[in-house]
DNA sequence: AACTTTGTTGAAAATCGTTTCCATTTGAAA
DNA sequence: TTTCAAATGGAAACGATTTTCAACAAAGTT
């Protein structure tokens, strides 16, 4: 097998690979959380201590410029981290937050219904308002079990 | 016509009706915009100098627990407000966001299309997840014309 | 009317995730 | 290797939001 997948990718914009880079795709592809920055620090420190926090959020962003991850905002005032989907990376599903303890569920039912609708509308917006359309946001808010008991 | 709509509300919650609390409100129903914090206070100041930002913060935290406001980020790092629809409220509606400059279009286009999908989703993933489901969030980003061109 | 309880307020200070600065190091092309 | 823009770490800055705290006001209670 030849070079991580997403080198290529990387090498088109100009972008050096580098050990940080390299570090912290891979811990986003390991993990099934929805990480931080700071999560992901933690996570690297022990290993590699010689990668600082401020790489991590500059990182993060050339991954997310590049469409390599994708940001979220799950109401608890830091932004998350999830890999977006590459050669046989996890499948395209949305997200469901508890908003009494920012647990989230990444759930895949109705996913294609989903992705139909949301393609139709995105054309007709498109046309409409003159957009071009790059992404689109499905979530749903409620309490999990748990809270809903804790009152 | 009786007391503002809202007013019964508010008393059921032990919240007491201030001056603060309805110039906010009003500011938010009078405009088309989705305003920040600070535009709140800009709009307000000058009739009201003695309103400061902290009750602004703490009255959108109110009203949004009241569910009379909804919160919105559109990504350029402050929470942004919507007066949920009352009595002669906005109509339901949707967000398109330009991730070039900002800017927010509410579109009607699909929504009960969209709604009947994700109430359908919503029995569905509450059944099989626990949850009592609440809220949806749905968006789309793209870039506006005018930030197409631009480059 | 005076008192009490409790919600509300403004100003200033604190919080904390994220960015910026800057001197140094590193990747990779020539 | 030489070269040079890109990348880095640590410290400092940033900025939206929260917290603190003492003063205030609205309803109820005597």
């Amino acid at each position: 097998m030849g070079p991580p997948w997403w080198q290529a990718k990387f090498r088109g914009c100009g972008y050096r690979i580098t050990i940080a880079r390299e570090v912290i795709l891979n811990t986003l592809a390991k993990t099934e959380d929805h990480l931080s920055a700071e999560d992901i620090y933690n996570h690297i420190h022990t290993k590699h201590p010689n990668i600082g926090l401020t790489t991590i959020y500059r990182t993060l962003d050339v991954l997310t410029n590049l469409g390599l991850v994708y940001r979220f905002d799950f109401g608890d005032k830091r932004a998350r981290y999830e890999l977006a989907e590459g050669p046989k990376g996890a499948h395209h599903h949305h997200h469901l937050v508890c908003t009494g303890c920012n647990r989230v569920v990444d759930y895949t039912d109705f996913i294609d219904a989903e992705v139909r609708l949301l393609q139709e509308i995105e054309q007709v917006l498109s046309k409409k308002y003159g957009f071009k359309i790059t992404n689109h946001l499905i979530q749903f808010y409620g309490l999990c079990s748990r809270c809903q008991a804790d009152g």
